[in-house]
DNA sequence: TAAGGATATAGTAATTATGACTACAAGTTT
DNA sequence: AAACTTGTAGTCATAATTACTATATCCTTA
């Protein structure tokens, strides 16, 4: 492979690409809907639009790393599910530019308080993923992107518990699901199946302070999740 | 988002990145195994070392366009099953530089006789997904990755036929998915199941040259194969 | 405090899918 | 023609799915 090995090194400091940035889908669940966080920009040619939180990875840290730093710094939350998506790489992407920009999605419990406290000295705000407004560059494509494969990922792995408070009710689960996929369920039928994986571990205890009959709250239990994740499983509905 | 929108413009121009490759991972599926092409080095320090092929992004070509012009450059195929994997981003993935490298993994059909005369003329050769040597890099990292990602998705989606010729039996279909799964599949329960699925049309054509009774042939019905593909399904087998 | 409303949870029955088989068919080889 | 190899069809018990109905439990309010 001469011609390839020679491109390696002939190219390799003259790289067509001008800079490579992470940007971040942060997906929550508050009352039922599915939103995510966006950031106005304050100053620039895109000042007072809308777009991904995003940075720069630095010298010496892991592209996974520079995400999760990304993250924390603008939410304060540290050990949040945070994947890679993929690069976004259209030459035209950025005007003027050539920047390739690598997409991650986190998952986050929408309802931490820490979260509220932090965001409020930013610009940033959690907007329902059908109130999304026109974003930066190609923002848009990137959330219809990670939307889709939330979508498969949910059917492949657990990993909708990420979105949910610790206890929570088989409704809440079920409406989550719906949410994200789309769709409508059957309470019974949802029952028994997510009950027959034997993934949820039923606790002591009860919905407080609802108008009705309180429902019965579950957490999963961390090991088979973590079987299940590794083995990957089926999650059709 | 003032700290962000700072961090866009100030490190824009001294990105911590030195360079950007991308790495192609390739699958064929030849006599019941699963195989992956590689290439020789024939200079600079891995001189002889085996590793994946690859090379850099040229100005105005999208990433994709990048990697399929790769493809093409090596093996003269076009129109090749391709898709990006992620980026692997380990500051230490290569020696005294910060290079990341975009992953993709292309299916071929492996028996196509352009192919063979193309590689001839490159030290590039395939190797059992068995057999592969230690390689330069990350690239068996990539390897893995790109495996296990590979298992992931023709459980999705249909995609596995791109590893297969044109017209085939269902024999050599669930082969490949035994091979590439890791698993032993029941013959009977096998045919029913894909059948079911109807997105198989039988050939008025049988194998020739068996020394046995010749199988049915297949093609796959494009139409039902888009919609498979866009819409997700489950081949949990 | 009893009735009504709302939601949780249990259960049923028809249908379909799955897994583990057996049996037979259709060619090849000796 | 018999033996062998692989393809294809069919069986049967079990499990999963779907579409329901029924009942339990708790809160509200009249």
């Amino acid at each position: 492979m001469e011609k390839i090995d020679a491109q390696r090194i002939a190219q390799s400091d003259n790289s067509a690409i001008d800079a490579i940035s992470i940007d971040c889908v942060i997906f929550g669940f508050n009352k039922g809907t599915l939103e995510v966080l966006l950031v106005q920009h304050a100053q620039g040619d895109s000042k007072g639009e809308w777009g991904l939180p995003g940075g720069w990875i630095n010298k010496d840290e892991s592209i996974d790393n520079a995400a999760s730093r990304l993250l924390e710094e603008l939410t304060g939350l540290e050990n949040v599910f945070l994947e890679q998506l993929k690069v976004f790489g259209d030459p035209k992407r950025v005007p003027n530019r050539r920047v390739l920009t690598i997409g991650y999605y986190a998952l986050i419990k929408h309802e931490e308080d820490d979260l509220r406290a932090s965001l409020v000295l930013t610009d940033a705000k959690w907007f329902k993923i059908k109130d999304i407004p026109q974003l930066i560059f190609d923002h848009n494509e990137i959330i219809n992107y990670s939307l889709k494969h939330l979508q498969q990922r949910v059917r492949q792995a657990p990993i909708g518990f990420n979105l949910l408070p610790e206890k929570f009710t088989l409704l809440q689960l079920m409406h989550l699901y719906e949410e994200i996929l789309g769709i409508e369920m059957n309470k019974p039928n949802f029952r028994r199946k997510i009950l027959n994986m034997k993934l949820l571990v039923a606790l002591n205890e009860k919905q407080q302070d609802v108008s009705h009959r309180a429902a019965q709250l579950y957490k999963f239990d961390a090991k088979i999740y973590k079987k299940l994740t590794e083995k990957g499983f089926n999650f059709e509905f």
